[in-house]
RNA sequence: GGCGGGUUGCCCGAGCGGCCAAUGGGAGGGGACUGUAAAUCCCCCGGCUCUGCCUUCGAAGGUUCAAAUCCUUCACCCGCCA
């Protein structure tokens, strides 16, 4: 099976140029690329889609280049926004450039001898560039009128309009292509399907300045069985950076897939060979109580992104402050390191202990004092998963388990610890 | 530049002098049922030192015993005209 055979049999193709020229292409070790801006600090579960795309192509024997936009960051891509953006400071974007290229760097394989990995920042072409060079070698190139027919300008003309600078974003990314083009004879680019308007819009510039060609290919935005946007939890986007959102976290998101989608995420995540996806379905279907696809899908993405060490660690701490086990039997080491991945608040000895409200406020897992209490009244608070009623509870210094920590819950599954120093 | 319409809680959206912390929906939260799932049902959903108090209805002033609701100015958005 070909490439496009295993992208299509994931779902992970929405659209391409011509297929029987691109499976072509392929035959041989092709340079393609992806873009990345820097609207956020981190990338997040959504990126991952067409950054393990990336990776795929990678370990085909194609040669990938991850583009961080140093500079379309700064302009803002209409596509998918009903909204004009606001500019983020060139600060800003410079600080998350560096840190997102950290992040896609290390999805690649930078050392393999035939089909080494790169990373670039479009800035370091664009910057160098005048306003007039850009509108007499770039403009020229661009008819208004079919930029003005473009999904993501098109829908802002009939919204909320769009600005000059908005506007000029496809023009922006065709020369990325175009370039990556002339350095790296890059001939592929992929991307989320809102991207298609830009990325043909590169091929043209291509064709118009090299004579050259060159292919794309999309992949469909992931959306969740219920209709709704793949990606988010209460708490907001899923990161990859563990400082915004928790291994621990991480590795629960994927465990609490729902079960319609959890098969269909395995595809499109997961390296595993179909066979193992299969397999992994027949038992889901089966026993989807046991949820073994969800496991196997929770900690493939949690070793990937973070390490399976750190998935083994945060597996563990899961079993323990799930398990149906008395929390007071595990012994020192395994809470401390269970509790390591939780949210936690640090009280000391010395003083009175505060009440369970003021806890869970100061440890972060409620917004304020008002919701700690409403918890309280509707029967969600647990201490070391026991029920508490009455807002003016306290725990005592012999609800501390090994004498140094109590086990916060919120509902099921909200967890914080409280350490006693 | 002129005329008209708008700006309400996380989002959408009622309210148009007192009965307004503000109808309704969505999102979110808790409980029950389960499998740390979905669906369903019940409850909650500004804050606090919580039978009361405080801060909110674009911003700042004003009228009034009393304003999200009336007046003035400013800012932003959306139409139509120039």
């Amino acid at each position: 099976m070909n490439l496009i055979e295993d992208l299509r049999w994931r779902g992970l193709l929405a659209q391409s140029t011509d297929e029987a020229a691109l499976l072509d292409s392929l035959k041989k070790p092709t340079t393609l690329y992806c873009g990345f801006d820097p609207t956020a600090p981190s990338l997040h579960a959504g990126n991952l889609v067409v950054l393990l795309v990336l990776r795929r192509f990678q370990l085909a024997g194609h040669n990938p280049i991850a583009l961080v936009g140093g500079a379309t960051g700064l302009v803002g891509d209409p596509s998918g926004k009903n909204e004009e953006r606001t500019l983020n400071s060139t600060e800003i974007v410079e600080g998350w450039v560096n840190r997102i290229r950290t992040q896609v760097s290390s999805f690649l394989d930078f050392d393999a001898p035939k089909n080494p990995a790169q990373v670039v920042n479009n800035l370091d072409w664009t910057s160098p560039l005048s306003a007039i060079e850009f509108l007499r070698d770039i403009g020229k190139h661009f008819s208004v009128n079919q930029m003005l027919s473009k999904d993501s300008v098109s829908a802002r003309l009939e919204g909320g309009g769009i600005s000059y600078t908005e506007f000029s974003y496809q023009v922006l990314q065709s020369y990325d292509f175009l370039e990556l083009y002339r350095r790296n004879n890059c001939t592929l680019q992929v991307g989320g399907s809102d991207q298609w308007g830009n990325i043909v819009a590169g091929l043209d510039l291509i064709r118009r300045v090299e004579q050259g060609s060159g292919h794309a290919l999309t992949v469909p935005l992931l959306m969740k069985a219920d209709g709704t946007k793949f990606g988010k939890t209460a708490g907001g986007s899923v990161w990859l950076d563990p400082e915004m959102t928790s291994p621990y976290a991480f590795f629960q998101f994927w465990l609490n897939s729902d079960d319609k989608d959890v098969i269909n995420f395995l595809k499109v995540f997961s390296f595993k060979s179909h066979e193992e996806i299969l397999e992994l379905e027949k038992s889901h279907n089966e026993n989807p109580g046991l949820r073994e696809a969800h496991r196997a899908l929770a900690r493939e993405l949690t070793s990937l992104v973070h390490s399976e060490e750190t998935t083994q660690r945060v597996e563990a701490a899961a079993r323990a402050l799930f398990g149906q086990g008395e929390l007071s039997e595990l012994d020192e080491v395994t809470l401390a390191s269970a509790l390591a991945e939780l949210p936690r608040t640090t009280i000391s000895a010395s003083e009175e202990i505060p009440t369970w409200v003021d806890l869970l406020a100061a440890s972060g897992v409620v917004d304020s004092k008002s919701a700690a209490r409403r918890i309280v009244k509707e029967g969600g608070a647990y201490l070391n998963n026991e029920k508490i009623s009455g807002e003016d509870f306290r725990p005592s210094k012999t609800d501390f388990l090994c004498g140094k920590y109590a086990v916060l819950r919120k509902g099921k599954r909200d967890l914080a610890a409280v350490e006693l120093a």
